[in-house]
DNA sequence: ATTAATTTGACTATTTTTGTCAAAACAAAT
DNA sequence: ATTTGTTTTGACAAAAATAGTCAAATTAAT
């Protein structure tokens, strides 16, 4: 149950590098990614995709983390979580079949 | 599998009030309200709520139905739908309880 | 064909998000 | 304990997304 940031500040640090090094790879901003790391701000999907590409992370893992962090901070203080996630998934599989098929 | 704009569309039409009515009862522009029946606009949680009141719909299944819309249009073109609501989910839980215990 | 109802789109205002920067806080090392 | 390196914070401005208003266009009904 790892969040992005949780992700991408344990691979920077088990790389020994910097925010600084990390930022400039990435042509983002050191207190950006510092915000990211503490899940302060929200990544932009090319962003997120930086990442993944070079910590050499799977895209879609992480992809995965960081999308299921924001819809569980959307409705984490809702009190019918699971089924406001069980219609959700019937609606996305069903809005895909229309959009795959379209 | 009702969307919140069919639902509130249904709910008019089988009390036959036209939009201008509704509108004006629920001080929303008419055609906000036209664009929200058929979710070419996301309606906020208190306008959700004016709905539920106005049409006498059991609260919480009305924001239900309108949070999984917002779901389900935010993931429906990734291709692991199922994983990503399964980690948002123990993501969502996890946080409600920190939010709730703390 | 007239009237009524709904939908569309352009426009503005407001809010939210984004990036940038410098200073503050913190940590490590000498 | 002061210097040096790193991370975090917060203020600010620019840019983007969202929201509401309105009138005209479209569609439907009589």
């Amino acid at each position: 149950m790892e969040t992005f940031g949780d992700i991408i500040k344990t691979e920077r640090e088990s790389k020994g590098l910097i925010l600084r090094k990390v930022a400039s790879a990435l042509d983002i901003d050191q207190a950006i990614v510092s915000k990211f790391e503490r899940g302060e701000r929200k990544a932009s999907k090319e962003q997120v995709e930086k990442f993944a590409e070079f910590y050499n992370l799977d895209k879609h893992k992480l992809i995965t983390s960081w999308l299921s962090d924001q819809i569980a901070n959307s409705i984490f203080y809702e009190d019918n979580i699971k089924e406001v996630l069980k219609v959700a998934e019937e609606k996305a599989i069903y809005l895909k079949t229309i959009h795959d098929g379209k």
